[in-house]
DNA sequence: GTTCTAGAAC
DNA sequence: GTTCTAGAAC
């Protein structure tokens, strides 16, 4: 159903409708570009008004904007507004160019930060003259900003592109709009709100924004309000250096709502009529989040032309179901978090009545995804399923899905059955149908609950280890906050916390040893802190400090202004893998020294801060402990993977693996891919194109470091 | 881990 | 043409 491809011709005795459509992206993400490609289509007639040209050719004032669209609408024509409109505000007055006689539109240009800023460097002579090495902060600037367009706001249809195939499909249908055409009302192709870049600094920057602007109620031009009358692409330029702090990261921006993704049930292979579906899910959502606090329910769907979807967020949008509470996603159930989509502990399964994997969609995915430990972990609760009911399944963490995405929980729901090819149909009984799917999502959602509620009980028990662990040192100004990561990007780490069953514990320690019988080799480069570690007496020029349990030296190629390796000297314990519990002692000595050492830098540097951790995936043999300096100004780090090995989750502080090993016997450890994730700068959380640019970013950054992670600071 | 370098990206 | 990345070799 191809709804919004396909232009509707309006009735020949009505007056044919005029449209705003209001373009939203950052620079760089192609909005002059969009227009110029309608208007060349020539199917309609359009005006662009651009903000960076309409002042004869040069920038002028958003109510000349409004001038300029209101006159060409009396017209009869229809405008694109081409300005970034990326908050709620810079829109709103254009909104109001709407009546009976105009439409308006949005089209998000909402593409990879990435895109935009490599686009707005290299751009020359571009109209709103944004070029340069400046492109990058601003971008990234507004895009912490960015608030998605919204119907409420008072429009009748908006378009989402999340990437050049979006667009050109958006170009395409803009530009087969003929003079008497219209497009149906609606959201179209939009992900999940949270699937945004800096959700966590946007989120940060709406609820402290500043409130020096809270009271800017005049009305007249005053200076102050022509500024923000500007777009902001300029204003952005002009007040560059007043905002450079701006961005402070705070705990408060951190929150921890339980999320449930599910797909939907029974309207895939059985056949559910998705009308009554859609009903059914909309209703049994508005029951459960009337009953529970502090929960987000997620629908997904795997395709991005989902009928489903779009008949679910219409009439969640019509019933004012808080979008925070409840919304859609386009994704792989099995990939949300890697995916950069959304973590959650809990996804819902689509499942079959024997709970087999295989089948297709869903169900297979998600068998496939968490591995044989979902099947043994299944059988063990339940054999079979009735339509209506659902099981929830905690997920060893030894499944690929809960080390990777962080799932902790699957739960298999079974929903009517309208195939007559599959056992139990219901022969079009949509009135027991109907029943049974609200009962499966009522025990779905049930099933959540209770899931959340252990795991909110069991954080609160563990919250002592970390407390003890601050104990330990006068300069360990280890932040004992929350452990939530702001960004929901690599967020599996925060889910580690439900308390396994004992059951449980036996299980995954068995699954360990067979784990460590399959040592990995290593290459002749991989053994020098070995060798050090095993004769460090041979090694002077680089070791610094030896004892009998471990060696502190300076790192070969430091990749900060100071960067030591303590290195344990334990023969056989070759990397965090192979910790256990009985290591304890040796990784609470080889901290105390790696925080000896960062007290020493600090008494000579106090402006440094430290983190102490270890690589998931080490490429060197020995387990050894980083101790770096967050400054990362050093010629030797030269790429993404130097980055990312020490500033996304594939770096575990050294807190975070004592406190893991004491209570779970084992480390979590992050998978290899974090090192090509986009890059980010530590403080701001800004992306950067390469890294040449990250470097010169964070030379300048003023932002503070994120509380998340265990820094090392002076005393004062 | 680094170095080297082809070729992609700019 | 220059910059930057990423894969191979060590």
């Amino acid at each position: 159903m191809d709804l919004d491809a396909n232009p509707q011709h309006q009735d020949s005795e009505e007056k044919p409708k005029g449209i705003v459509v209001i373009l939203s992206g950052a620079p760089g993400s192609g909005k002059s570009t969009f227009c110029n490609d309608v208007l060349s289509a020539g199917r309609r007639s359009w005006v662009r008004v651009c903000q960076d040209t309409i002042a004869n050719g040069k920038a002028g004032t958003k109510s000349q904007c409004l001038k300029s669209a209101a006159a060409a609408l009396k017209e009869g024509k229809s405008v694109f507004i081409d300005r970034c409109n990326l908050e709620k505000e810079q829109r709103a007055e254009f909104v109001k160019l709407g009546d009976e006689q105009v439409d308006v539109h949005a089209v998000v240009l909402d593409l990879p930060a990435k895109v935009c800023i490599s686009r707005s460097v290299k751009r020359s002579g571009h109209e709103g003259n944004l070029q340069g090495g400046k492109a990058a902060a601003v971008v990234n600037r507004m895009l912490q900003k960015k608030e998605l367009p919204k119907v409420s706001e008072g429009f009748s249809r908006i378009t989402f592109c999340q990437n050049e195939n979006d667009v050109r499909d958006a170009v395409k249908i803009y530009s087969n709009l003929g003079q008497n055409d219209n497009l149906p009302a609606g959201n179209f192709g939009q992900k999940s709100p949270d699937a945004k870049v800096q959700l966590g600094i946007m989120k940060f920057l709406k609820k402290v924004e500043n409130p020096k602007n809270a009271s800017n109620g005049s009305q007249g031009s005053s200076p102050k309000q022509e500024i923000k009358d500007k777009d902001p692409c300029f204003m952005e330029l002009e007040n560059e250096h007043e905002n450079k702090e701006g961005i402070k990261l705070k705990d408060s921006l951190v929150d921890d709502i339980p999320i449930l993704a599910f797909p939907s049930i029974s309207t895939s292979d059985f056949q559910f009529d998705h009308g009554k579906a859609s009903d059914v899910i909309v209703e049994s959502v508005i029951e459960f989040l009337n009953k529970v606090d502090n929960v987000r329910l997620v629908l997904v769907d795997i395709s991005h032309k989902s009928h489903m979807l779009s008949l679910v967020k219409e009439k969640a949008e019509k019933k004012n179901i808080d979008p925070n509470k409840f919304s859609t996603l386009v994704g792989d159930i099995t990939r949300l978090c890697t995916e950069g989509k959304l973590c959650c502990r809990v996804i819902a399964n689509a499942a079959n009545w024997r709970l087999k994997p295989g089948g297709g969609g869903v169900n297979a995915a998600i068998f496939k995804a968490a591995g044989e430990d979902l099947e043994m972990a299944t059988k063990e609760r339940a054999d079979t399923l009735s339509p209506g009911t659902s099981v929830a399944i905690p997920l060893p963490s030894t499944s690929p899905l809960y080390r990777r995405e962080g799932v902790t929980h699957v739960i298999h729901v079974l929903g009517p059955n309208m195939n007559p090819q599959r056992p139990n149909c219901l022969k079009n009984d949509y009135v027991k149908g109907c029943k049974v799917l609200r009962d499966a999502y009522a025990s779905l959602f049930e099933n959540f609950a209770s899931i959340t509620r252990d795991q909110r009980c069991n954080e609160v028990k563990s919250s002592d280890p970390r407390n003890d662990a601050s104990k330990r040192s006068s300069v360990d100004n280890l932040h004992n906050d929350q452990k939530n990561k702001r960004d929901g990007f690599h967020d599996s780490e925060s889910n580690k916390k439900s308390k396994p069953d004992d059951n449980m514990v036996v299980y995954k320690d068995k699954q360990k040893n067979e784990k460590t019988a399959a040592k990995r080799t290593w290459g002749s480069w991989a053994q020098a802190l070995h060798q050090m570690a095993m004769d460090p007496e041979k090694h002077k020029d680089a070791v610094i400090e030896i004892f009998d349990e471990f060696v502190a030296l300076n790192d070969l190629y430091p990749k900060a202004k100071k960067h030591i390796l303590v290195v344990s000297r334990l023969p056989g314990l070759d990397s965090i893998a192979d910790v256990q519990k009985e290591h304890l002692p040796l990784l609470k000595t080889m901290h105390d020294a790696g925080l000896k050492w960062a007290e020493k830098f600090l008494k000579e540097d106090a402006s440094l801060t430290f983190r102490l951790g270890y690589h998931s995936v080490p490429s060197m043999r020995q387990l050894h402990l980083h101790v770096i300096s967050q400054d990362f100004d050093s010629p030797h780090l030269k790429n993404k993977k130097h980055w990312n090995s020490f500033n996304t989750l594939f770096f575990r502080d050294s807190t975070d693996v004592i406190e893991e090993v004491e209570k779970s016997g084992e480390v979590t450890l992050n998978d290899e891919n974090l090192l090509s994730v986009e890059l980010r700068c530590h403080r701001c959380r800004s992306a950067h194109p390469n890294i040449p640019r990250l470097k010169f970013h964070i030379s300048n950054c003023k932002a503070s470091i994120s509380s998340t992670q265990r820094l090392v600071f002076a005393s004062s």
